[in-house]
DNA sequence: ATATCCACCTGGCGGC
DNA sequence: TGCCGCCAGGTGGATA
């Protein structure tokens, strides 16, 4: 369920339960995520951690000598469990906490990845990223600029990393609809008017959909899963043929970069 | 530099 | 019931 959001509240559910606790020990038992889990990883014992903070679709828990970076992935949960949770399947790292609870990855792709960053470096993954699209970095002025050297469909230009991170297939899809602009429609072609309008939907959708999920927060640590939130508030996103919420057509969908892409035609066009 | 396609991996679904 | 192909919230990397 990594989204922005959903990357977002995880955050929010897990670091109160770490920030502040000694991280014990690391066990790792599938150490073939997306890449291999740096040895350091497994190394690590009774380091305090310092902060639990998040850049585009990695948290980062901070330890005195450096960074854990965890991406999600495709398929990637935390979750918060009492010391002595047997694992399942697909539970493939557990960070032991001096307060009698653990931080687990579960993770059935392995698309997701878990690194390190030592203090003083910059990592490779990071470095190149684009704006937070909830700060004010991300501007219309930003993303027109971008777009005017961009002749690909604005929907990857919108899901490329480098002009704004966090925005995934779900959320591209909801913006461009609640934009009223053609996911296909060459980026180079939008107005800065249209990019102003696409920049404030796609901050008021994340935070939206990061509230909503904060009535999963509070069920954050029980061992089942959590409800699709925001899964009422989709317009588009995996409602192709069916009518449009807003005007009846039924909506059309497409692949376009080997991604389903759903839109009206009628009230996008 | 951009654009396109592929790769990684497991599991759920619909169709035969 | 089984097998097969397709699909899935991501994104780095190879290629032209």
């Amino acid at each position: 369920m990594p989204e922005l959001p959903e990357v977002e509240v995880s955050r929010l559910g897990i670091e109160p339960h770490l920030k502040n606790a000694r991280l014990l020990q690391v066990i790792v038992r599938h150490q073939q995520l997306r890449w291999p889990i740096p040895e350091i990883i497994s190394q690590l014992r009774d380091q305090p951690i310092l902060a639990v903070q998040r850049r585009a679709k990695y948290l980062l828990v901070q330890l005195p000598a450096g960074t854990i970076l965890i991406h999600l992935g495709m398929s990637g949960h935390l979750k918060v469990l009492p010391q002595d949770t047997p694992a399942q399947k697909h539970d493939h790292v557990d960070w032991l906490l001096d307060n009698g609870k653990l931080l687990r990855l579960n993770d059935t792709r392995r698309f997701g990845a878990v690194l390190w960053q030592a203090n003083g470096e910059g990592h490779e993954l990071l470095d190149s990223l684009g704006p937070e699209p909830l700060t004010d970095d991300f501007t219309a002025e930003h993303l027109f600029a971008l777009c005017q050297k961009r002749k690909a469909a604005i929907k990857l230009v919108l899901m490329d990393n480098h002009v704004v991170v966090g925005v995934g297939n779900i959320y591209a899809n909801e913006a461009l609809f609640k934009a009223r602009i053609l996911p296909t429609k060459p980026a180079c072609e939008l107005t800065l008017a249209q990019c102003a309008v696409l920049t404030n939907v796609v901050r008021k959708t994340l935070a939206q959909a990061i509230e909503q999920g904060g009535t999963t927060l509070k069920d954050f640590s029980r061992a089942d899963g959590q409800p699709g939130y925001f899964k009422q508030e989709l317009f588009v996103y995996g409602r192709g043929q069916q009518p449009c919420l807003v005007c009846e057509h039924p909506l059309t969908e497409i692949r376009l970069g080997q991604r389903s892409t759903v839109f009206c035609a009628h009230c996008q066009g």
